[in-house]
DNA sequence: TTGTACGCGTTATCAG
DNA sequence: CTGATAACGCGTACAA
């Protein structure tokens, strides 16, 4: 393995200066243009360990987050990931399972391990993500709020969930459910507070058809099995993430009924047996949908670019940036 | 921040003995308690950088996939990570999207980063792979067969393409097409073959119905409009993965039409509108499925397991054992 | 068994 | 602007 020594040697200069032409800083052309060469020559590649004790902070960023399966986390994934590796870091990515415990557990790795940075969508109003800030360490939080004075990114979830709920009261749906995830996640309150606000703005009643489940699928599915069994059941459902989403269109197919455009298609053209036809609003997006989506009022959310904001966010401090803490509102696409 | 020496002082003995009972080395059972006690005090956590540096290995594993975006693969790092976790190393998540290149670039970086092992699932017979070897450094295949001297972790693929198309011979279908992924990726082929073994089995013409596609849902999409467009199309589908399967189901749902479960359904009971029907098997999972998959001849896999295989046999390796190369056959669900 | 002292490869300091 | 050298924190020969 060749060391920073050797390049020295190669190209006559001492260690310092080698290290002084790989980290940009002034050095004689000349001598640059020789260290440079004989960087080529050898092959050489500088060692991230040794350079991470050396400056107490590795080019590693810790992406924690509470479902790696799920298809919304893993384009937020890929989005930290692009604009991460672009810049020379690795990303880690932390499975939290909406544990805080476990949440805890990773921040803390991060912290020992002087990992550069850490973006997270928290599990809770984690205690550790203040600990990281008071050690300067580079932090930005996504897709949920926290009550603290952190970097953060999110969407306009009140608006998206408002959306969502507009769209089937514009088709002609009057009992409108909402299907949301714990009280305890931002999103899936705020979604919700948007589904309530459409309603009363078109002058609905919510009355008890506010459910929350989890934020899976199984929550969605068991969520409108419940619905569809009740005395008087909706004529829609809004759910406010993609799996609850799927839960919900997984329970009509079992139920052998499907989404309907409109009240009216509801009603009349009873499709395949003669099962419930429902109308559906989700929040997110279905990639792996195995019907037609047509039917569905989808609003898309678009993870990638979450990820890719929050990723240049936290570049920006660990380029030394040290302005307040910032929030930024995630644009959306537009929708159909 | 404490380091290795306060601990020695608080303790009253020398830096190497600290170092000896973090390490589980033979140390004298009182001092070794005195130890302990000085580490609980402190709260003393080892600096894995400086022990990195000096081990010339990191307990940083990495997993380097074709497409973090596939449930399939996000299943399997689940399971890596579940039991690399438990042991003490980290997992980084590499997306090649199926390149060389940019395999070749993360098996590099795995290799100049000190990581202690790398699980690949490779995207061609990567010469990095062979260089990793060479270096003594842990190495396990997953998924897809390389022709190399190096511990290989694969499903039996030519039984599990057998087994979907035997499951649609035995519903009654008689012109059973295949849609697989490139010629250059092991698991395509090699489900493919044992599509034909089985069409060949019960004596049914396999003729043109073989399709190279990629393994991704656009992929299954059209190959499957274009199969239904044909003058003489099959009264059935295998799909060798699962976003390939995805990708028949939403063609067939967008036609209107749907999986039949034998050639009889398939012409009666002419369902929503009045699309194809299509006998339809998949060598996979359909996590994210909308629609109902009962008439689906779905062969499982259990991803997961194939990352603890994984897993296990990386940190045998990890811990020093120096058996010749293996290829282990991970077992798959029993199925319907 | 225990302690001392050196080395891992890099960067930062400080003199020149 | 450059070079020599001292850290960074830990593991491990080597000597006791």
């Amino acid at each position: 393995m060749t060391r920073i020594v050797d390049v020295a040697r190669h190209a006559g200069v001492s260690t310092a200066t080698v290290s002084r032409v790989l980290n940009g800083k002034t050095v004689r052309p000349e001598l640059a243009a020789a260290v440079r060469a004989a960087v080529e020559d050898l092959g050489y590649v500088p060692d991230r360990t040794a350079r991470s004790l050396r400056r107490r902070s590795s080019d590693v960023v810790a992406l924690v987050l509470p479902d790696v399966e799920n298809p919304f986390f893993t384009a937020v994934a890929r989005g930290v990931e692009d604009v991460a590796q672009e810049a020379g870091y690795s990303v880690v990515l932390c499975n939290t399972d909406d544990d805080p415990a476990k949440e805890g557990r990773y921040l803390a790795v991060a912290e020992h391990e002087n990992m550069a940075g850490v973006v997270v969508a928290p599990a809770s109003g984690s205690p550790e993500i203040a600990a990281l800030r008071a050690r300067r360490r580079a932090v930005v939080v996504i897709d949920r709020r926290v009550g603290q004075d952190v970097d953060q990114v999110v969407f306009d979830n009140v608006a998206l969930g408002r959306r969502a709920a507009q769209a089937l009261v514009a088709r002609g749906f009057r009992r409108i459910a909402c299907v949301t995830g714990p009280v305890a996640t931002s999103t899936a309150v705020d979604r919700a507070r948007g589904w309530r606000e459409a309603l009363d703005g078109a002058g609905l009643e919510a009355d008890d058809l506010l459910v929350h489940a989890n934020f899976r699928v199984d929550g969605g599915y068991d969520a409108t099995v419940a619905l569809l069994a009740r005395p008087d059941p909706p004529d829609a459902v809004v759910a406010t993430n993609n799996l609850v989403g799927v839960g919900v269109l997984r329970a009509l197919a079992d139920a052998h009924g499907r989404p309907a455009a409109s009240p009216a298609d509801a009603v009349d053209g009873q499709g395949p047996g003669s099962g419930p036809a429902l109308g559906v609003g989700i929040v997110g997006d279905l990639p792996f949908a195995t019907s037609r989506t047509s039917d569905v009022a989808l609003v898309p959310l678009d993870p990638r670019a979450l990820g890719t904001t929050a990723a240049r966010l936290l570049l920006d401090r660990l380029a030394g940036d040290e302005e307040p803490a910032r929030r930024v509102v995630q644009e959306t696409p537009a929708g159909p």
